[in-house]
DNA sequence: TTCATAAAATGAACACCGTTTAGTAGTTTT
DNA sequence: AAAACTACTAAACGGTGTTCATTTTATGAA
């Protein structure tokens, strides 16, 4: 009876074009032109159609955002091959700070958005993140084990990492550092990174 | 000719009215809900009316974000009297803090919502965050004359610092703080903070 | 092959949104 | 009294997410 299986075969297959069709949009197009009209017209079937393959919107972003935490997790991936923890820790951010200004609209449904979805009430529900931050935890780990960072929490030294480089991220993707001058706008960002660099490198 | 001061009176009258409505409905209801339609029904006046008011959305709600800028600097106030410059500073960043807990809404115009403003294009036009962030600026480079954060720019040390403590303002409020476990939930913002002023204590 | 049934898709509607325009009352000036 | 100006609005435009009654299509059994 091979039928169900074609059923769920093609059950599949259209939630994989709306959910691609909504990435093209996502992508060509902003995060506002993705509406339910928008994709069902670009997959060629009537708005009420999606509503047989997803709950709501929120089901679509929230596909998105997963598949955004996959590209992060591909664009981080290298690091991997450093062998100092510190170094590596250091180069984490790097990345992260790169992703989030050739990644814009992926960082803002990752760690700006509340709107779309409702994966973040509990840790169970948000896996990626806590995945993701998991990867730093680790490695504030395993710096203390090369005796860094003696006197600090590892938990919290990662909390407090990672609340440095996504508010500088932020900050600056929400445009709220052109109030720094002209001739600081260039390097500003990097070197407020630099500096945090040095700060935690003397820990 | 008293007529056009009462015509220049009356237009003013009419921006309060539209300005008191919108702010209202965004204590109340909260941001989705402060729709031109809403504001109209709520003054009793045609939707159109407002347009002879206000350009577009846009500026009602710069308006929003200017107020909530005099809400922060009441709520930040009280600091000045702390005599020692860093106790100050750290005071300065408590407050930030408490303010983001206290008017979730309003810190959410002033630092992370993008959308309904353009104020955020250059240094002239947000002229409250340039305040706001030359306080804290001008407090650095205070806590500088007394000897500390010797080997550190001011101006960039101050964005370090603004990135850290919106950054774990943002984390909080968007929700992304969950991956937590449930025990550290209560303290973990603040054992961060801590942490954080431990750090640039010995700087 | 026919046919009742089940599954898939949709048109049309609901209740919203920001914004524009044409037109209407009411007041003021000439 | 007529003309000009002001304040205002009804209605429309083109969007949005979502629901539901209805139609179209596919299927398994007779």
């Amino acid at each position: 009876m091979g039928v169900i299986e074609r059923k769920a075969r093609n059950r599949q297959d259209m939630r994989d074009r709306i959910l691609k069709s909504a990435h093209k949009i996502f992508v060509d197009k902003g995060f506002d032109d993705v509406s339910i009209r928008n994709i069902a017209l670009d997959i060629e079937y009537s708005p009420a159609t999606i509503y047989l393959y997803f709950k709501d919107k929120n089901e679509i972003f929230y596909a998105l955002h997963t598949e955004a935490f996959k590209v992060f997790n591909d664009y981080v991936a290298e690091i991997v091959s450093i062998k100092d923890p510190f170094n590596r820790l250091i180069a984490l951010g790097r990345k992260f700070m790169a992703f989030a200004r050739k990644y814009p609209k992926y960082y803002d449904i990752m760690f700006i958005t509340m709107a779309p979805m409702d994966c973040h009430l509990n840790k169970d529900k948000w896996v990626e993140g806590t995945k993701a931050h998991g990867f730093l935890e680790g490695l504030v780990a395993e710096c203390k084990t090369k005796g860094r960072f003696k006197k600090f929490d590892a938990q919290i030294l990662s909390l407090t990492i990672w609340s440095f480089v996504h508010g500088l991220c932020s900050l600056e993707l929400q445009n709220r550092l052109r109030i720094y001058p002209d001739e600081l706008q260039p390097t500003i960002t990097r070197d407020s990174f630099e500096q945090f660099v040095k700060i935690i490198d003397n820990l």
